[in-house]
DNA sequence: GAAAGAGAAATATCATATCTTAATATCTTT
DNA sequence: AAAGATATTAAGATATGATATTTCTCTTTC
């Protein structure tokens, strides 16, 4: 296992320790991965060393490599393996992590349910216009499988919003577009809810009609159809659960 | 300055050690303030007190607090204060911060430029959208004046490049949706060259011509010609950016 | 010869102690 | 009352050691 070549040279402190000793020297070391990330000298999978090489080749304590890793490990941009041939790598892309952490953010930030939605509505048109025009048989094929399950599922509330999700998510990953289905994971993540008080028979039958209509679209290649539906769809959606937030407080409940 | 109650009562790992061993101690005190502000017994501003005090109340040694005081930093939910009166407190959300988060992501999944681009023209025609339907006096005049410095940095490359990114953030933030205007900013950290080899005078004119045109629109209150406006304007650059990556290997040089 | 198990090595995790640096609060002086 | 000096607080950084866990390797056994 070699150490890549980023840490073997060794910049070092050295003499001028002016540069810029605003920053910590853990946050500095952070800085210098990820971007040496986006000039592509790392790439997921780079073997950077243990806690103690880290510390020894920068010439920095072992507890600011530890900083460093914990930090960078937070990020998603590294992972760290214990034990014999253990220690930090680059980590490969994780979209579930990273729809979390986009939760939190707009949690953080009090996001509006009607402003979410509205994002939504600008991912799904999009990913159901561009799933009419690469969706593959095997897309399609998962795509009526959730028809089938929500078909029979219109009279429990919990398993019908649960296959909904599915469906819209399996609609965005139809697009073959990873940004966009990262997207919609992270906006579902605080947009959809685990309860659903205003989901009675009829509207679920509603929804499954839209659902169907929508896969029918997408298997004649109508890109400007699906969007349409879509559009429609997401809006019909926003406006119930924005007249749900009167009587239900909490968003987000799942988690 | 009072310690939010979440962190006086102090749960500890009393006898039954079994609870769960599997996770670190650290992450698990990251994973109960996640928890706590989904709950909302967590909200932007709490005091958590400091590194000390935690390790005291919790049972933990500093380094754990520590460990978790780091990734939570990392994650921008906590800010963390030196000196007199510091210590860690909920962090108010920092959208350039997730920005950055989101483009580190878009990096180690290898995302393809065309996927960037159809993502950010399903962002940024909504944007265009709202914006003609909710963009203040203010909004308006801010997109003016940024057109005027655009009419103006006509044959310099560099500056032109900067300019239109900030006239479509400007356009974002017009729609006065947080959701659109963080994304978008995310999209463009990925997708927006520093350089831009095939800018030529022509060019800038045409897509000067395009942006005033939508201010236009945006002042006359008229979101579907916004919207299509915005469309073809986005589907022209992304042509070019695939273009460019022809010759262009570096997507992102910036940064 | 192959599978199973015991031991060894590597490595993150957890802990304690001490010193340094930065920020704030408070006191003193003018 | 304003300005500066001093004290206090708390994180940042270094050092060292103990513990636990994972992986490797060698031995034993069948």
């Amino acid at each position: 296992m070699t150490v890549h070549p980023l840490f073997k040279e060794l910049p070092q402190k050295q003499g001028l320790a002016s540069s810029s000793r605003s920053a910590t020297l853990s946050a500095q070391l952070v800085a210098e991965v990820r971007q040496a990330l986006f000039e592509k000298r790392l790439k997921p999978g780079d073997f950077l060393g243990g806690e103690q090489d880290i510390a020894a080749r920068r010439g920095v304590s072992r507890i600011v490599a530890r900083d460093a890793l914990r930090t960078l490990e937070a990020l998603g941009i590294v992972e760290i393996k214990v034990g014999a041939r253990g220690g930090a790598r680059i980590a490969y892309g994780d979209p579930q992590r990273f729809a979390e952490a986009l939760a939190v953010q707009l949690e953080l930030a009090g996001t509006d349910v009607a402003e979410i939605m509205d994002a939504q509505r600008a991912v799904e048109t999009l990913a159901a216009e561009l799933a009419a025009e690469h969706a593959t048989a095997g897309d399609i094929a998962r795509l009526k499988a959730l028809l089938e399950t929500g078909s029979r599922a219109l009279d429990d509330v919990a398993a019908f919003t649960r296959n909904g999700a599915e469906f819209h998510l399996a609609v965005a990953d139809a697009s073959h577009n990873r940004v966009l289905a990262v997207q919609l994971q992270s906006l579902q993540h605080v947009s959809w809810p685990s309860r659903n008080p205003t989901l009675t028979h009829d509207v679920a039958a509603h929804v499954q009609t839209a659902h169907r209509d929508l896969v029918k679209l997408i298997e004649m290649r109508d890109p400007s159809g699906a969007r349409r539906l879509m559009n429609d769809h997401v809006k019909m959606i926003r406006a119930r659960r924005v007249a749900e937030r009167g009587t239900n407080q909490a968003i987000n409940d799942c988690c």
